[in-house]
DNA sequence: CGGCCAACCTGTGCGC
DNA sequence: TGCGCACAGGTTGGCC
């Protein structure tokens, strides 16, 4: 599922009903996702209160008051969906291996088919430093991802530019679905070898990777299969794809005759339009 | 270190 | 109806 956008939207969805709310039952029916539930994870939450939500990357973090953080990472398969109180509790469905029980008797439940996911914690003020986070790159809608930065990066790289921006090292959050639209918009191959990426392209590509995010953002992410936001309402980001999951169909940029392709690129399917992004 | 692939899992859709 | 295969929004360990 989860890319910067929906991870955001989920985020976004949660901070409502955690947010300086205590959590009074935190419970995981599973010994591991991707990688062990730490020891003691149900016991260091139940009874904590909840000061903040973030997210870095595609992680969630919900931090509490004691100094301690949840680091969660809905893997390709996690949704996270809230039973408001006054709902009837539902049956533990199959798949779900996460739930949180509020002071307000909110039941927030994370399911995982695949178990790509993960949730560990960690430390506040020591978070920057954890195995998971600390080589990630910038955050693409923050001040410290300019041209030049990316420039920099790109210009050492001799793997093919939808593969470097893959790379969380590169820049955090993007995923599969986004690369492809921002190469789609800035008319770039994804093919092309990173540093051959012109300055002049990556001073168009960086504000596009913005554009593609925050649109998708606003649009509450994209829908595949069953992807949905926190409140089971859906993203609709998906009805603006132009390049994913187009193969076959007309390429969509003006005055363009060209048809959206598909290739396999690090084992992952890329589509591109082989007119515009020559 | 850079680059590439396989592996981690389950579910779904398609061709035969 | 069933079987086998390809494929799916991510990450990473191991190998060259």
């Amino acid at each position: 599922m989860p890319e910067l956008p929906e991870v955001e939207t989920v985020m976004r969805g949660l901070a409502p009903v955690m947010e300086g709310v205590r959590l009074d039952k935190v419970r995981a029916f599973v010994p591991k996702l991707r990688v062990d539930i730490p020891d003691q994870f149900e016991e260091r939450f139940s009874g904590n209160r909840v000061t903040q939500l973030r997210r870095r990357s595609k992680y969630i973090l919900i931090e509490c008051e004691d100094g301690l953080v949840a680091i969660l990472h809905l893997g390709m398969s996690g949704r996270v969906s809230i039973h408001a109180n006054g709902s009837e509790k539902p049956p533990r469905e199959k798949h779900d291996h996460i739930t949180f029980l509020t002071e307000r008797d909110d039941l927030i439940v994370f399911n995982d088919p695949r178990r790509f996911g993960l949730i560990v914690f960690s430390d506040t003020d020591t978070i920057q430093d954890h195995a998971l986070i600390k080589d990630i790159g910038p955050e693409p809608l923050g001040n410290s991802f300019d041209a030049d930065y990316l420039w920099s990066r790109l210009k050492t790289r001799k793997s093919p530019i939808k593969t470097t921006l893959l790379d969380q090292k590169v820049v955090a959050g993007l995923g599969n679905i986004y690369v492809c639209e921002a190469l789609w918009r800035s008319g770039i191959h994804p093919q092309r070898r990173a540093d051959k990426v012109k300055r002049h392209e990556v001073e168009k590509l960086l504000p596009i990777i913005r554009d593609v995010l925050n649109d998708a953002i606003a649009a509450g992410g994209s829908t595949l299969k069953d992807y949905a936001q926190v409140s089971g309402e859906l993203g609709y980001f998906q009805h603006n794809f132009r390049a994913y999951g187009r193969e076959g169909e007309a390429c969509l940029a003006q005055k363009c005759s060209g048809t959206i392709e598909r290739i396999v690129q690090s084992n992952r399917s890329t589509f591109f339009c082989p007119i515009c992004q020559p």
